[in-house]
DNA sequence: AGCACGCCGACT
DNA sequence: GTCGGCGTGCTC
């Protein structure tokens, strides 16, 4: 397939009406290829690359897509059907994006479609069946903005009618009567006045800030000064109109009143009186109203008013990074945890942005937090965008238009803030560069945002900072074969020194019966010592639930998955049996189904277990428990980082979770519980993993001057991995698993793609698998493929699976005719007709 | 992804 | 004899 975004400008002639214009569109659906509409002859001039128009597909569908090429041909083999409507005059979608979405697909083996489909936040998408509904800060006849006819007509009918009603697309068009009225629809949202209703929006509930603005009347500049003469007498009212005035000098422009200010700055000075603002709200000089606000706070007024100063070895490694981006584009910066890489990153982003750049600062979902944007908005101020998925959509759109407007110039943001509509990049910043939750694995596109990111920087000609204490071994690679900076920071900041730490066996202890339940005499000991001295203490598992399974002491009956071949997690808690891979619960049964037996007993522990034990064990103890069941609901996972934080609790018990960028400043002891299920996961990454886990859970330990201890429970401790943990030893490391990765053809030396055959019938998986594997080889010679082989869980979903490897070399040339190979591979599986059935995944760069 | 068209089982 | 099951193919 080949696409063509080259944008036919309509030639402003006179003959302009007379050339018939086509555009090639981007469905939002996973197909192959482009489609191509007409453009009407009167609407030439309203096509935009980059825009969305509506086209009918199908019979039924009415779809908003994006215009990818304008061109003259008309196609050959059919009648091209008219583009129904535009709705944009300017691009959404801007041209590097495109590039970038093109590339995407083509790299990562899925559509164009599929990539727009994971771009753009749905509030862009304008389905026919999407509904809206009033905006709650709403209120009619004071919108700052005149309404159309049109728009009063929608306004009316969505405030008749019980609260909170919405309205389809669809419904919006027979009120109007007219079939064009995505534009009207898109001016409303524009306007604030209505917005998308979601279906979760119930659980959505708005920040709401109380804000005051003088009233209408006293906004022009003679009726300022009367009011200053009528409330001469009054200096406390007087104080706070003064400060009123001093933050939106309406005497300058009469339009700053209609945002008003919060109420909360009017009294936040000592000398400002609550109560004469109040005095004046109930005298009608100023008025009061609420606005919603986005979780993170916009002060213009903090602009540059954090000048906080490097250390000299911060100072030392930003020069070098300055230094080293004048000859490459991609340095990685590699600094131990708690060395103040933030501030580094900070400082260069302060200097993109002075020399007029836009810059993109990348972090992990989890490392995300209120902490680190509150941080960065203290410095960058209202130029700083937040791009969570933890957001609503219409946040999200926000931020998508806020970056196309030049409103927001820096971007915080994780995995798919790639997406975002950046045209003029000077910087990125990928943090905790190695994380394997830059990856997306299910939906498709299936990109590493990280590699995304190098080659966005590479089209717009920005530097890209890549930060880990660990970093990943195919990136620490690159900086050996030189295409790559690199600029190390051993130190820790404040030299708080590296936390001491110290293996534990749990073999030993085991033999000699002295574990209480996972927990070894050490740690125990350990335990007991910190928090006598009101310290805290952080525990991994990487495993949630209770137990792995539950096993019937009578007949071993084990209970499975009914979707997938996995045994159910008991989680005590909710006293059910869950499967960790499609959701399935059931309750925890009484008797054993197959012999009736009552000795059903819980094996293997998880963090819920660990919580438990810990409860009884050290009754004296406040513990909590952060994992992916904890953290669901909206606000709790915030909650328990605030509680660890001002010590209500004084241990936490978590997953992955506690590894990941949280600076807590008591903390003391970290303690791994289980090292070895961690170290033998079958997969060639579980030594790097390994390190990176083991190294990021230390770092938690001892902030602040403070020396921190960290145990690791294992049944071996003459792993060899072990020694370069303790050490921190990153570079000892390297040596040792790239070797490993030269001799057995894994990455960075070779690149993987990894198929996956699913089918609903384990014979049909299997032999659709073989079929696929012979027309591989076919194409690709024999050494380049491994497989097929059922995976370990070989049934996900009720899909049986077959998984097929291939190795090829990093050249580009072969890559490219490779992804061809493969794709024609798949296809010659595909027609054949037993195998209709059968589903083929293609992940590029797994992890 | 949807949605229509088409060819085989249990019902009025 | 039909209604409807979902398997297959197409959508500019």
């Amino acid at each position: 397939m080949s696409l063509t975004f080259d944008f036919v400008q309509p030639q402003p002639e006179a003959a302009t009406d007379r050339v018939t214009l086509f555009a090639d569109v981007i469905l939002p659906l996973p197909l192959p290829k482009l489609y191509t509409y007409r453009v009407p002859y009167e609407l030439n001039d309203q096509v935009v690359v980059g825009g969305r128009v509506i086209v009918q597909f199908g019979a039924k569908k009415t779809l908003s897509c994006i215009v990818a090429a304008v061109h003259e041909n008309p196609p050959k083999e059919y009648q091209a059907k008219y583009i129904l409507e535009f709705i944009d005059d300017a691009p959404v979608v801007t041209q590097p994006q495109l590039k970038l979405f093109r590339w995407m697909a083509d790299y990562y083996l899925c559509t164009l479609g599929e990539v727009i489909n994971a771009a753009l936040p749905s509030a862009l998408k304008l389905s026919s069946e999407s509904r809206v509904q009033l905006h709650p800060a709403f209120v009619r006849d004071e919108s700052p903005y005149p309404l159309s006819e049109q728009e009063e007509k929608i306004v009316e009918a969505l405030s008749t009618g019980e609260e909170g009603k919405s309205l389809t697309f669809t419904e919006v068009g027979e009120i109007l009567g007219i079939t064009s009225f995505h534009k009207v629809i898109k001016s409303l949202m524009q306007k604030d006045v209505v917005f998308l209703f979601e279906h979760l929006q119930d659980k959505y509930s708005p920040k709401v800030v109380k804000k005051v603005r003088l009233a209408h009347h006293y906004v022009a500049e003679a009726a300022v000064e009367a009011l200053f003469a009528q409330l001469a007498s009054r200096s406390k009212q007087l104080d706070v109109l003064m400060r009123y005035l001093q933050k939106v000098p309406v005497y300058q422009n009469e339009h700053l009143n209609h945002q008003g200010i919060e109420k909360a700055y009017l009294t936040s000075a000592p000398h400002l009186s609550p109560s004469a603002v109040n005095t004046l709200i109930k005298n009608g000089i100023l008025e009061q109203f609420d606005v919603i606000v986005s979780r993170f706070p916009l002060d213009d007024a903090a602009e540059a008013n954090m000048h906080f100063t490097l250390s000299e070895a911060q100072q030392t490694a930003r020069d070098d990074v300055m230094q080293q981006f004048q000859e490459k584009d991609i340095v990685l910066l590699h600094g131990v945890t708690g060395a103040g890489k933030t501030e580094i990153y900070i400082d260069l982003i302060r200097q993109a942005l002075d020399g007029g750049g836009q810059v993109l600062y990348l972090l992990p979902e989890i490392a995300l937090t209120a902490q680190i944007v509150t941080r960065l908005m203290r410095v960058f101020g209202s130029r700083l965008g937040v791009y969570h998925s933890k957001f609503s959509d219409n946040e999200r759109v926000e931020v998508w238009n806020g970056v196309l407007s030049g409103r927001f110039q820096v971007v915080v943001g994780v995995r798919s803030s790639v997406f975002l509509p950046f045209d003029n990049l000077a910087l990125i910043i990928v943090d905790e560069e190695h994380e394997s939750s830059y990856k997306q694995y299910d939906p498709a596109p299936r990109y590493n945002a990280r590699e995304v990111a190098l080659m966005m920087a590479n089209f717009q000609g920005a530097r890209t900072l890549l930060g880990s204490a660990t970093p990943a071994v195919e990136t620490y690679y690159q900086t050996r074969t030189g295409r790559y900076g690199l600029v190390s920071l051993t130190k820790r900041f404040g030299e708080a020194g590296l936390p001491e730490i110290e293996l534990v066996d749990t073999r030993k202890s085991r033999e000699a019966k002295k574990m209480h339940n996972h927990f070894t005499p050490e740690l125990m000991l350990e335990m007991e010592r910190k928090l006598g001295a009101k310290e805290q203490i952080i525990l991994f598992q990487n495993r949630r639930g209770y137990s792995p399974f539950i096993n019937c002491l009578d007949c071993g009956w084990i209970p499975k998955c009914q979707n997938c071949a996995v045994s159910l997690s008991y989680h005590k808690h909710a006293h059910e049996l869950r499967c960790h891979y499609c959701g399935y619960h059931d309750r925890l049964p009484v008797e054993c189904p197959a012999c009736g037996s009552r000795n059903l007993k819980p094996v293997g522990f998880g963090t819920e277990k660990i919580e438990d034990d810990l409860k009884i064990m050290l009754p004296e103890a406040n513990v909590q428990r952060m994992d992916l069941d904890t953290t669901r609901a909206k606000n709790s996972y915030q909650q328990i980082i605030a509680d660890f934080e001002n010590q209500v609790t004084n241990v936490l018990v978590g997953t992955q979770m506690v590894t990941k960028g949280l600076d807590f400043a008591n903390v003391s002891l970290v303690g791994i519980i289980n090292a070895d299920s961690i170290i033998h996961y079958p997969d060639f990454r579980a030594h790097e993993r390994a390190f990176q886990m083991f190294v990021q859970v230390s770092g938690r330990a001892g902030r602040k001057g403070k020396k921190g201890k960290v145990i690791i429970q294992t049944g071996d401790p003459q792993q060899v991995i072990f020694d370069k943990v303790i050490r921190n030893d990153y570079l000892e490391f390297y040596e040792y698993e790239i070797l490993q990765r030269r001799e057995h053809g894994y990455p960075p030396f070779m690149r993987i793609i990894r198929l996956t055959v699913k089918h609903m019938d384990q014979h049909l998986a299997e032999r659709a698998a073989i079929l696929l594997t012979n027309e591989l080889v076919d194409r690709l010679g024999r050494e380049a493929v491994l497989g097929p082989e059922a995976p370990y869980i070989f049934r996900i979903r009720n899909f049986f699976l077959q998984e097929i490897t291939i190795k090829l070399s990093r050249e580009h040339t072969v890559l490219k005719q490779a992804k061809a190979d493969i794709l024609a591979a798949i296809n010659a599986v595909k027609d054949q007709k037993d195998y209709k059935q059968a589903r083929f995944v293609a992940d590029v760069d797994p992890m």
